[in-house]
DNA sequence: GTGGTCTAGACCACC
DNA sequence: GTGGTCTAGACCACG
């Protein structure tokens, strides 16, 4: 697995694990139906608990990323690309209407945040 | 004090004291020099605890909001618009980057991201 | 009097008070046996309260520098000068050891730090 | 922890925590890296309450002597020397300043302030 | 009355 | 086990 953990970081390892795992997942470098590692093979691997992993894992599971054999193992789910990204957007929409009045109160208006953001996306 | 508690929210109690009192007084509805009611006050008022309010006063405090003097109560301090739009750019540029990278995660392209952006702003 | 108080600063009012006193009585601008305002006026023209000023009052009269005859007032006492720089000395050596210690600790050496000394002196 | 706490002094428990840790980790006698006991594992040693070693580890946190990592502990930081001791400089001038005229308040001239400080320092 | 400091508990998420 | 947050008390210096 391709996965880097930060220690220092404030997001919880788990959430960390989830998220590379899930980016994999969407961009295709795990397809549907490849077997995932053990959760203790990951979390030895990984040098954390197999807590995390679980934990990890279970987040996974919840969103329809992977399904869990028992006894057999866990693998990559077929994903509803429309429905994930129908959900992705909601949720970004939301965060950016969240961003853009966080700027105003710093002063920073709307022409100028989409400015900042142009600056961003075109680098 | 104009100030709503949420028990429920995952942000901690004296971060949203924090946050509304900051936004008070960049919105200038708080202007410098005006007595902040007392740490003990305001936690009767908001049914929170002492240390609660102290903590976010601390934090006000120390991000040059407002000025305590001892035995006398806390006071709007006189902000300096230039370096708090500095520090809200930093801020600002880094969640974008962040919301740019989630966005990603689902499957939203950078192109993508720009537009809903643009439609957000053109409201 | 001649005495200016910040409310900003750390430092107590009565002390504030008690310096400024000292420093003139010191210096010679206030001489013995003048007499010196009452408790009350002081803290009205201060625009303080009685019980500063009185606070005040008491460290002069128990540092001997002022004299307080009941029902009359409070007159400026004879000091004696040796006595006073005596224990000013003490006072300041102790505090220059101290700095000196703070100073290493900032990797700043003795020989660095004279020259602080000599630049702010001579300033 | 070498860590000795005195409750006469007037100066806060938490201060003297951050004080004599601050001072191990500039003399080098606690070195990056070095994982520092837990907060509450201190407060039992030290016989204080946890929040009082809690208070210690925000400000070693804020000024960027430790780093704190939830759920795991805290370590000793690589510092800064420079900025350290950048700071430190401020540090040490403006208390120079401030004993200046403490000394002239005993009526000890600047010059005889600087030979106090020569004295000291050829020790 | 104010803020500063401290105490002895508690629950939470994370590992 | 860890640190993060919160509670309900307390005493202090200052005004």
């Amino acid at each position: 697995m391709d996965i880097l953990i930060s220690n220092q970081s404030n997001q919880p390892i788990y959430e960390q694990i989830y998220h590379q795992i899930q980016r994999q997942i969407l961009e295709g470098s795990l397809s549907a139906g490849t077997e995932m590692p053990s959760i203790r093979a990951l979390a030895k691997d990984l040098q954390v608990s197999v807590i995390t992993t679980k934990k990890a894992y279970e987040l996974l599971t919840s969103e329809g990323y992977i399904e869990t054999v028992k006894a057999k193992g866990s693998y990559v789910a077929q994903i509803d690309r429309e429905f994930i990204k129908d959900k992705g957007l909601t949720e970004i929409k939301k965060k950016i209407k969240e961003l853009v009045l966080e700027a105003k109160r710093y002063d920073i208006q709307p022409s100028e945040f989409l400015e900042l953001v142009k600056k961003e996306v075109e680098e």
